[in-house]
DNA sequence: TAGTGGTCTAGACCACCCT
DNA sequence: GGGTGGTCTAGACCACTAA
């Protein structure tokens, strides 16, 4: 295998969380315990748990070990993953444009790769709501080569982040993101029931992958009434 | 000395990268050259540079080297820092309220310990202009029981957090942010030169400090429309 | 081929927390 | 006093980059 055993660990435990193995306050195994599990030596059980704690999934105290984080209730942890990862379960999905090879819109606060302009980008958009709530329209784009046979497969488990990964072994790696308060027009004041020019957040990211030219990049336009966005961030 | 050795190379690195010693596209010492000027092992040295790449300073790239990286131009890295760390030098604040113990306010997202609940707080209000454009409005809480002196004392080069850095030896931990997007009320209005209702993003923050029992909240409340705020994050 | 960062081993001492 | 995470040493092998 070419994955890092750390981050093997990191992955199992993060599932043991999302599971529901661990609870909120409850300690994971300290990083000696992981070291006799996994007879690995401290560096790689600490790299493991430091990973889990700049992801926001625990925090670690001296003295006392690895605890099991709160998760709030808001839209979260928008940082780094999808939709899905961030709030709780009754998320559903509306694709207002499926995923076709389209021209790229202009306007998009990133610059483009000279690569990525020279063909047409693959796009999508998505209507995301939380119960009966449109909370969010979702645009992503990306270049239309790195990823073949996109077009004929669906999604994994409805997540594209997921899909990248177990398809294509694309993982994201960071983000840089824009945050501005704009007034809702026509079409979004109708799709996510805000009145018109009612305020809603539109945040613009590009996400950097483990292809350093390949980019995803996303609008979201987001009804914060109801579910604000959170967000944290440790050092 | 209780400061980290790694700490110390980080610092000095980053005081380097902000006077323009390094500058955009500059390799920083690699591991192994940083292990021979200050005699440290490479983890050390290591240590330094992942934490300057966490705080987005650097990017670090297999092969090549610690290269320092472009800051855009928005109000960045509102993930942990201040005002003044973010954009360039065109930067002034305007005290709306100075200092001073008030009752804490009441609707904040975050919930107060009860300990802070116990006595009043200390507050101000600062408003921020980038050159002649009134940007945002900050208010900040935080318990007065801690920080004793601070009500008489100034600021260390205007700063808030370095005043905490310096004379109460407090360093930001990390943050728990709120985004909402929100029309402007009256005051808002007024004093950011947004149209009345015209939308603004408020920024709610929950600093927690190396002291487990002391927070910092901030509320935020910018106009983005000339001057978007900008994020980044690794993983 | 030499240099870089990424991963990993096998130890060590410390401050801090809890009992 | 025993366990925890925080720091640090002194090595090693690897994949990747650039000359």
């Amino acid at each position: 295998m070419d994955i890092p055993r750390y981050r093997k660990i990191q992955n199992m435990l993060k599932s043991k969380i999302q599971q529901g193995s661990y609870g909120v306050g409850d300690h994971l195994p300290s990083e000696n315990q992981l070291c006799s599990i996994f007879n690995i030596t401290r560096t790689t059980a600490r790299k493991a748990l430091e990973e889990l704690q700049k992801e926001g999934f625990i925090e670690r105290i001296k003295g006392k070990g690895s605890i099991v984080r709160e998760r709030r209730k808001s839209l979260g942890l928008l940082n780094v993953k999808g939709f899905s990862e961030a709030v709780g379960r009754n998320v559903s999905t509306i694709f207002l444009q499926e995923p076709a090879l389209r021209p790229w819109i202009t306007g998009f606060p990133f610059p483009l790769t000279d690569s990525e302009r020279q063909s047409p980008c693959i796009h999508f958009e998505r209507l995301r709501t939380v119960g009966e709530d449109p909370v969010m329209l979702e645009n992503n784009w990306f270049s239309g080569k790195t990823l073949p046979g996109f077009l004929q497969s669906g999604f994994e488990e409805d997540s594209f982040f997921k899909t990248l990964s177990k398809k294509y072994m694309i993982e994201i790696k960071g983000s840089e993101q824009e945050l501005k308060a704009l007034p809702a027009n026509e079409k979004v004041s109708r799709l996510l029931k805000v009145k018109p020019s009612g305020p809603v957040l539109q945040i613009s990211i590009r996400f950097t992958t483990c292809n350093p030219e390949f980019f995803i990049y996303s609008e979201l336009i987001c009804n914060t009434m109801k579910y604000p966005i959170g967000n944290r961030y440790f050092l």
